[in-house]
DNA sequence: CCGGATCCGAAAAGATACTG
DNA sequence: CAGTATCTTTTCGGATCCGG
């Protein structure tokens, strides 16, 4: 898609469409994948994900000027800059990791084992993502999605 | 994008790549939370979103396709149709909440009171979606994805 | 009105080549 | 290594049409 109609009255307040008008596109969020194995660098995300070149740099371009990722200059002669993760970079990690567990849970990937796991930085032991409720602990699945009374 | 490149080795069997293959796209998410939202009808769909009709029925195909929803007769004469989630359509639920989530929390929607909100089908109050790990009940965040080791 | 199908100009994606 | 430039192909989105 080109952009979430933002002006639409059903999207225009909703985080859901203002989250997807940013990270809404697979190379996007594969992009952030791979940041978040520890790639920084332009042909590291180039060689890994096959995107073309141009398409990499927009991806970057937008993703730093929406503050998911900072670029720094690590290197003056020649000049050479690696991409890193803010905090809101960060913070798509959940976001990342319900959608692995997504595809999982309905065997999309059975071509074998699947390669990239989530790993608990302290403990080294995989992870099972679930959403709850962070108030009550609930496992959501049972809710929905509501207009907000006026 | 047109289509994730799966025979990428660095893609083939990441579970991430796999449902972004099916899901990476704004439009198939915003349909998805129309529907988690009550809608069915194509023309639902289509006046809430202001997506083309072309659009649409390339993305309800595929949905229909990939076993997010089902499509059922509800009228012969004459012949209607409506798109009901599938469990696995439901199950996408939770990918909305923590997109969401993470468009709150960075301020991507200050125009006003958001509209859609997440609410408990039993208690009726709102949720706030957190991800957490299933065994250890830990919030992530402070985890990595890491390629398995051999 | 509902659920699309078809057509067309504009826009975006993909591949490749090239440059500092 | 980190991108630009260019070219070709595909897709998008709007408008229109159409059968029930």
């Amino acid at each position: 898609m080109a952009k979430v109609p933002l002006d639409r009255p059903s999207l225009a307040n909703c985080p859901i469409a203002h989250s997807l008008s940013i990270v809404g596109d697979a190379w996007c969020l594969l992009i952030l994948r791979d940041a978040h194995m520890g790639l920084t660098r332009f042909d590291e995300f180039r060689s890994s994900l096959g995107i073309a070149p141009s398409m990499l740099t927009k991806r970057l371009t937008t993703l730093v000027k929406e503050g998911l990722f900072k670029k720094i200059r690590y290197s003056e002669h020649p000049p050479r800059e690696e991409y890193l993760l803010t905090p809101a970079g960060q913070d798509i990690l959940p976001v990342l990791f319900v959608l692995g567990a997504w595809g999982q849970a309905h065997k999309l990937c059975e071509t074998g084992a699947r390669m990239p796991v989530f790993i608990d930085s302290e403990t080294g032991l995989e992870i099972e993502p679930i959403v709850v409720d962070k108030i009550t602990g609930v496992e959501i699945g049972k809710a929905t999605i509501k207009r907000k009374k006026a």
